[in-house]
DNA sequence: CCCCCCCC
């Protein structure tokens, strides 16, 4: 038995969902603070359909200001409060509480891992790890890593400028916007990667930036920039890029049809300028769901469609590297008629909140690759791949300006600050939020084309999907688990039930779990 | 300095 009976309860007792943030210990390296609880998905372990999850905490207490939090307007603010109060509580036996005003909130993360078993549900050994991955411990330069990596979070990396080495691009100061691929958790951020070489073991993430005329590009981070500047770049702001490396593309691994890709190290120098509307915002190219199969298996493709199916996040054993993945497989429909799978992996499967696949969301995917399965053609996340969900509301405003860059500053304007208000609220990440197809750079002809088809014959062919398709089923969310959980505790030992889980906090002595 | 893979 499934428990999805949650949202029957009222919304004044839900708990708030806290943020998922998958960038978590890059960030935590970079000194990042947290104002609220934050979740960091870190690693999942096998447990078939009913999955096990592994998160960690920084258990960052906020500090009680009420004016630096502004962004908080929501009715949920009151018992996301109460929950801080109860984890600050928790936690005073064992952190090392930092007093000044940088080093706020800053707590030895903890992590657990829970099992959640069909006919029984269990805690097993709730292994605590009290230091941040040695990666990032090594990254900071050898120093035991955890305790104090908040102390100087704005001294870093891109003050000391260094002499550029041979090789070195003399000014990249073109301004760029950054289209952090695949948007993660509430500030836009992409995941990191860790990699090892002969030269030991590094980290570096990747970005595609876009200039005002349209070209794309992409960079890629490494080390200390990357653990510096991943959670300070975030999807469509503008900046200036400067000290980096040019590079020949390799045409195998880069998707982006620029001759040249970049690197960037310690050296980088990076600043924010303010939005520049002649930059757009996103390239898109639109294809026709019913035309991948023209394409190679390979191709990376841009499609505009509606989700019409969406099966629960699931845990899946991979062939070749012997690991545990996590899948989520959607179906997308768009006025060619031809339903196709688009599969999800890892963070991207796990950070799209169900609550935005409800009702047959309009969205724009950027950079989906295409495969063949049991010969059809269907769709795969990668790593680059920008999901944007599309205001259907809002979708006849755009009809004058199909391009991003004719759009008046005004209305850009006001897309940015959409666009931060969202990020505040931070339910997911920038892979989810509703925006305005000029935010993709969707032509707005088609995303009418598709509304206008959806409403003429979508609803009958959904119908008779349904038949065979994937219905819409989800995990629950944390709000709901943690009443679940609540009604589990009144039951016998060895009492049956079935959950699917998705998080959980634990205090720093390991001794209480937050359902959260 | 990587390498975008993963599964039905």
């Amino acid at each position: 038995m499934q428990l999805h009976n949650g949202q029957q309860q009222t919304e004044a007792s839900a708990p708030p969902s806290p943020v998922l943030s998958v960038g978590f210990w890059d960030a935590f390296a970079a000194g990042c603070m947290w104002s609220e609880p934050v979740l960091a998905a870190l690693s999942f372990s096998p447990l078939g359909k009913d999955h096990i999850l592994v998160l960690a905490t920084d258990g960052s207490i906020q500090v009680k200001t009420k004016e630096n939090t502004p962004s908080k307007k929501n009715a949920a603010d009151g018992a996301k409060e109460q929950q801080e109060e109860q984890q600050q509580h928790l936690a005073g036996g064992g952190g090392e509480q930092q007093q000044s005003e940088e080093n706020r909130g800053r707590w030895t993360p903890v992590v657990t891992e829970l099992q959640l078993l069909p006919g029984q549900w269990s805690r097993p050994r709730c292994q605590l790890v009290m230091q941040p991955h040695r990666l990032y411990a090594a990254e900071s330069g050898g120093e035991e890593a955890p305790k104090h990596r908040g102390n100087s979070p704005s001294k870093s990396t891109e003050e000391t400028k260094r002499t550029p080495s041979e090789g070195q691009l003399p000014t990249a100061a073109a301004a760029k916007r950054a289209k952090k691929n695949n948007g993660s958790s509430n500030e836009g951020r992409s995941e990191i990667k860790t990699f090892a070489n002969a030269k030991g073991e590094s980290i570096l993430f990747t970005v595609h930036l876009i200039d005002a005329q349209a070209t794309e590009i992409r960079a890629t981070f490494f080390g200390r920039a990357a653990s510096h500047w991943h959670p300070r770049l975030s999807v469509g702001k503008v900046y200036t890029f400067s000290k980096g490396t040019l590079q020949r593309a390799n045409r195998l691994h880069n998707s982006l049809p620029h001759e040249v890709q970049i690197k960037f190290d310690a050296s980088v120098e990076i600043d924010e300028v303010g939005d520049d509307p002649s930059i757009p915002l996103q390239k898109f190219e639109r294809v026709y769901l019913g035309d991948l199969p023209r394409f190679p298996p390979g191709s990376v493709v841009d499609v505009l469609g509606f989700v019409v199916g969406a099966k629960e996040v699931e845990t899946v054993l991979s062939r070749t590297k012997n690991e545990q993945l996590l899948r989520r497989e959607l179906t997308l429909l768009d006025a060619s008629e031809s339903p196709v799978f688009f599969t999800l992996f890892g963070a991207q499967a796990l950070q799209l909140p169900h609550s935005a696949l409800e009702d047959n969301p309009l969205v724009a995917i950027k950079g989906a690759k295409v495969q063949e399965y049991g010969g059809r053609s269907c769709l795969v996340s990668s790593a680059q791949m920008q999901i944007t969900f599309l205001q259907r509301a809002h979708a006849t405003e755009t009809n004058r300006s199909t391009r991003a860059a004719a759009a008046p500053a005004t209305q850009r304007q006001m897309q940015a600050e959409k666009e931060t208000t969202e990020e505040n609220m931070a339910h997911t990440g920038g892979s989810s939020r509703t925006q305005t197809p000029i935010f993709a750079g969707v032509a707005a002809a088609d995303v009418q084309g598709e509304l206008d088809w959806f409403s003429a014959k979508g609803a009958a062919i959904l119908n008779t999907l349904e038949d065979y398709g994937p219905k819409a089923a989800f995990p629950l969310t944390l709000g709901e688990v943690g009443r679940a959980v609540q009604h589990l505790h009144l039951e016998e030992v060895g009492s049956s039930r079935a959950f699917n889980v998705i998080g959980s906090l634990l205090d720093l002595q390991g001794a209480h779990l937050f359902w959260l």
